[in-house]
DNA sequence: TCAAAACGATAACAAAAGATAAGAAAAACG
DNA sequence: CGTTTTTCTTATCTTTTGTTATCGTTTTGA
């Protein structure tokens, strides 16, 4: 299983000096579609730059949400209040877009909140006000379908593996894709949400799978 | 939870004569975004109706998916193949936008079959065509983009149930949005699929719900 | 630096789910 | 029709997970 949180942008983003970094934002939307000089220069005049030290929110559930963003450094992840319980659902790594994203198209309170977990460093842009500037240009509706595509495409995925693997195989699957060492730095019972399973259980699987 | 095996165009599309459908679905497109004349006709030009019977299948597995569907008549299901298992995961019903969207997407073969549950009416359409000639389209853009960003909405929202809930709080949930008898009329095997859990599993908690 | 909080492993028990099989009921089909 | 297949329930047994609690360890933050 992948970590779909969110839309991997380009693995370079965060090796380059920031002051290059809404270029290579630039050159990823350009994957997409091509996307003009005058739709590019008016989209950079709304991009910012915006920190968060660990444990911030980046999105607060019952808040109508309006940003979206790309992690240039840090991870987050983003949780539903269930009674008052906390359910980690995904996380956020470097390059990824990130946001309430449901809220903002919906212009609905969010459901979720995201949160930092770690100190992290933004690309950040107002949805609504950059979708309303778009709204008649094709290369940033061709941008946002892509985009939506790939969510759902990432969504349907993870939804399969939920309805067909077991948890322990899940597992085996998340740590299988993880190449690097990023899952181990997550508290556990944070993953253990993600996998769908208490952290007790995680830790009978994680002896299970790791001790022969 | 919702059924979110696909997106539902319009509810009254059924019960007018299928003469008029065509526009029905016309005006479906339009309450997402404008949409030119001229646009309208070509699409119409590629517009089709087909039929299935029982047990036929609209995609299959291993074979590259190129068309789009509505559901004019009848259900259909979605399943995986695993192990030679089949596991459903999918139930598509009148008026819903159906197809192996990801194949058709990807152009890659199809990991899903779709197949009918009863005698079938579709209004299909050839992706990969339809989406070439609209490529320059903002409307077209638009409606796809909705499309998507709709179907993202509902997997996002199945996932959630999947992670947060008890297999008996999904089923309780399924019935208490099934307002219509017509999960009466599916396999209970295949709601068990639907639902993440074994047919024997779902038999014991329809007894645990239903008794008192 | 030190006390408090968070974290992870483990144990014990209860509850639920999976696997399998058997049998009844319903549906499919010639 | 009647036979065959499919579907559903129920029972038994095993495995897994959830729940709760305990206990070191690590991390956090004043």
């Amino acid at each position: 299983m992948v970590l779909t949180g969110g839309i991997i942008l380009r693995a370079e983003l965060n090796s380059v000096p920031m002051s290059s970094s809404f270029n290579i934002l630039r050159k990823t939307i350009t994957r997409f579609t091509p996307f003009p000089e005058e739709d590019w220069e008016m989209l950079l005049s709304h991009l910012q730059i915006k920190t968060l030290k660990k444990h911030d929110l980046f999105a607060q559930e019952g808040k109508r949400a309006n940003e979206v963003a790309v992690v240039f450094e840090g991870m987050l992840r983003q949780f539903y209040l269930n009674d008052g319980e906390e359910k980690t659902t995904y996380f956020y790594f470097e390059n990824h877009l990130m946001g309430a994203y449901i809220s903002c198209l919906t212009g609905k309170p969010s459901d979720i909140t995201i949160e930092a977990l770690s100190d992290c460093t933004l690309i950040v842009f107002p949805y609504d006000k950059v979708n309303q500037l778009f709204a008649e240009s094709l290369a940033w509706q061709k941008f946002c379908r892509y985009l939506a595509e790939y969510l759902a495409m990432g969504l349907e995925e993870r939804m399969a593996g939920l309805l067909m693997l077991t948890p322990e195989e899940r597992y085996r699957d998340l740590i299988a894709g993880n190449k690097t060492k990023i899952l181990e730095r997550i508290p556990q019972h944070y993953v253990a949400n993600y996998l769908g399973i208490t952290p007790v259980s995680l830790s009978r699987i994680r002896n299970r799978v790791h001790k022969k």
